[in-house]
DNA sequence: AAGCCGAGCAACCGCCCAATT
DNA sequence: AAATTGGGCGGTTGCTCGGCT
């Protein structure tokens, strides 16, 4: 048995809100508070679904909302918690006073996505997108490999140009990646004019090295997710001490940014971190439940972003203009 | 000046879930 | 226990407007 439609199709006016419109929605909610959403429109004088009301004052009218731009603080919360919750926008929401659900999507999808993929960080996972090939790479055989690296090639080529092209890249291995260089061939030292060749070349170096008869020279049997297949282009992006976000910089440990506390990213929140982080969401569920209380008492809840995860860890020069 | 295009945003749709009958 | 209902949520659509050619 389906459900009934919450409202007359045939008899309600769609499209955009009027003025009198509003008048008289707000005005009836004022006396008579927002209680039975269905037959709102109907005793206000509105031929309007009672869903459509809802959505007009929930996101539009309610005196409490905070119309205009976001700043930049409302932007790392959202980036922030995203990375935890993923698309739980009414959640978000609720950590933002004055900003509904449909606005911080919308600014996600139409700002933030942008400004993450400009940085090189993949807006889903939120990590960095050199990183997140490595990880696939960890779970193919070395064929497959070079059909993932042909296509990511194309795919992240612009990223790479506009990274590489900010300033001169010294390849050479850096102290704190030193276990990665005991498998590092000598390609690497590379010269950032034919970067792209280089790291094809280096890719198909690394394919090629591995003993096939040692499982231990698999690196897509392994569980490490800084393989030899993506050294090459993993080291474009050495660790750093933080990098900038429009005008806010962020990245540095214990600096005060609210970016630098808890984003569960790059290299250093490997197989781990991606635990960590569905252990976050865990506690975020337990701790608050999935109720609007739940999301209200979250506003006091910021242990969880204290954990010891590091935010994406790219070069800061390199990212200081966002290629969107 | 007109047409095109993309960004931004308001609104709608369909599904889910909890409360109620 | 099953059916019904209302509200919440996330995904998507489509309109508006400004910039560009």
């Amino acid at each position: 048995m389906g459900r009934i439609p919450c409202c007359e199709k045939d008899n309600v006016k769609r499209g955009q809100w009027t003025p009198e419109e509003d008048n008289k929605l707000s005005s009836y909610i004022a006396q008579h508070g927002t209680r039975n959403w269905r037959l709102i429109p109907k005793n206000a004088g509105l031929q309007r679904c009672g869903k459509s009301c809802r959505l007009r004052w929930t996101n539009y009218l309610r005196p409490d909302l905070k119309h205009g731009q976001f700043s930049d603080a409302e932007e790392q919360t959202i980036v922030k918690l995203h990375a935890v919750v993923g698309n739980r926008w009414a959640l978000i929401a609720g950590q933002l006073p004055g900003r509904t659900d449909n606005d911080v999507k919308n600014h996600w999808n139409t700002k933030l996505k942008k400004k993450l993929s400009g940085m090189g960080i993949d807006p889903v996972t939120h990590k960095p997108f050199s990183h997140l090939m490595a990880e696939i790479a960890t779970t193919l055989a070395p064929p497959q490999v070079a059909h993932l690296a042909e296509a990511a090639l194309g795919c992240f080529k612009d990223e790479f140009f506009h990274l590489l092209s900010k300033k001169p890249i010294d390849f050479q291995v850096q102290q704190s990646n030193l276990a990665l260089t005991n498998t590092m061939p000598s390609y690497i030292n590379y010269k950032q004019d034919d970067t792209i060749d280089k790291i094809k070349l280096g890719l198909s170096k690394a394919i090629q090295e591995p003993d096939l008869n040692d499982p231990s020279d698999k690196p897509w049997e392994s569980t490490a997710i800084t393989s030899t297949t993506f050294a090459g282009i993993c080291n474009v992006f050495p660790a750093t001490s933080g990098f900038q976000f429009g005008t806010t910089s962020f990245g540095n440990e214990g600096d005060g940014s609210p970016w630098s506390q808890s984003m569960c990213t790059g290299s250093t929140c490997t197989a781990a971190a991606g635990d960590q982080q569905g252990h976050l969401h865990e506690k975020f569920e337990q701790e608050n439940g999935d109720d609007s209380e739940g999301a209200k008492e979250m506003r006091n809840t910021t242990s969880m972003f204290n954990s010891d995860c590091v935010l994406w860890d790219l070069p800061s020069d390199d990212l200081i203009n966002p290629i969107v």
